[in-house]
DNA sequence: TGTACAATACCTCTTTTGGGGTAGAGACCA
DNA sequence: TGGTCTCTACCCCAAAAGAGGTATTGTACA
């Protein structure tokens, strides 16, 4: 029996999993809990095969969770759960070794499988997400194709633009030049090839720049 | 015993919500679909007491099916399950005729009486939601208290800035003065409260209005 | 029938952007 | 040690945005 904790901020999710496993499965939902900080507690009390956890989540999300994990050095293996199939999370949950990735919309099957080999440490990616990551990887080791990367700076620069701040604003919250900002302006719009801050500000949160 | 038909394009949580029933509750899930297009023919097929809809959906959306539905003269109760607490969505539900509003966070206990009541043609809305609802009505009778709403011209100004379009190109492509846009923009910015197109862009999609 | 609102359009004005250039300091890496 | 990158900073200038007006249509609703 795979014991399993649910780590989700959506009761109705959560309970609707727990009921659909029943001893034949071989997985059993042992807990479930809408708080990332009390995974830790959770692992030192309870037997857990695995954590089944969402990636957004409001008080603490996935990927800090996943972090807050090894930190404190816990070795469980987690499969992350998600609505969408953000490259940015997946490289996120990847980056802090989650051993599974699978979308909300899969197949009870499909989950089935994703838990069976993830327990057992086996990697797991959801089909629609395996295309993708490939494709990113794949991109990632050629010349630097296709969509150049963004600064911390820069990015932060994007953020400050996003919460309404002009350069001027950015300068001073920044502690540099308003010039600087300019700089930076100029250069992220080219980067991302667009004409206008509010193209921009759309293409950083579509692609989860910010 | 209470005959569900569940709309959801997410497997994983349908299925979940089907396996959380039994006789006990009075609750039966009869059946499934992802697509919005099929409910009329499942409500001609089978008995069902009430359909439990998700808002979030690829092909037709919860809202754009209860439209469907009242078209072809359909009267069944909805209730709708969503995510996020968002005011557009809630007030495209109600103008649409749901019987109920829920969030996926609810608890069992919650959504069991949400069941009971909207399938009796009893309002249900969930806790978090109700006060919104509340807040956003005692708005609208005062003097346009809070957000103001954005007319459909707006929200097209809106997705052309979004776009990378600047006034003289949204002039254009709508076949309008750039006076009118730039008044149109002052409009929008006004009513939103922010001070910067960046800013502009970034609240209209958290606020779901593009 | 009057009121309200959306959409249209024009005016003036200052501030900000966007686009072009150049360039030094410091980090990092081969 | 030289090359590359990031962050920093300055110059210029035309175009656009933002902020304040006013005003005419047409539609919708009570």
């Amino acid at each position: 029996m795979i014991k399993v904790l649910i780590v989700d901020d959506h009761d109705l999710f959560a309970e609707g999993v727990k009921s659909m496993f029943n001893s034949d499965d071989g997985i059993e939902i042992v807990s479930h809990t809408k708080n990332g900080n009390q995974v830790p507690d959770l692992l030192d009390t309870l037997e857990i095969d695995l954590i089944l956890m969402d990636i957004d989540m409001p008080i603490l999300d996935g990927i800090a969770t996943l972090e807050l994990l090894n930190s404190k050095g816990y070795e469980k293996p987690a499969l992350m759960l998600t609505m969408h199939q953000s490259m940015k999370q997946i490289k996120g949950a990847l980056e802090k070794g989650a051993q599974g990735y699978i979308l909300k919309d899969a197949s009870k099957e499909d989950l089935v499988q994703a838990i069976v080999n993830t327990s057992a440490r086996k990697n797991y990616f959801h089909p629609k997400i395996n295309d993708q990551v490939f494709d990113y990887f794949r991109g990632k080791s050629k010349t630097n194709t296709g969509l150049a990367e963004l600064s911390e700076r820069e990015k932060e620069i994007i953020r400050c633009l996003a919460d309404g701040m002009n350069s001027k604003a950015i300068a001073n919250s920044l502690f540099i030049s308003e010039h600087t900002v300019k700089t930076h302006r100029r250069n992220i719009m080219h980067k991302l090839q667009v004409k206008t801050s509010a193209e921009l500000i759309r293409l950083a949160i579509e692609k989860e720049i910010i």
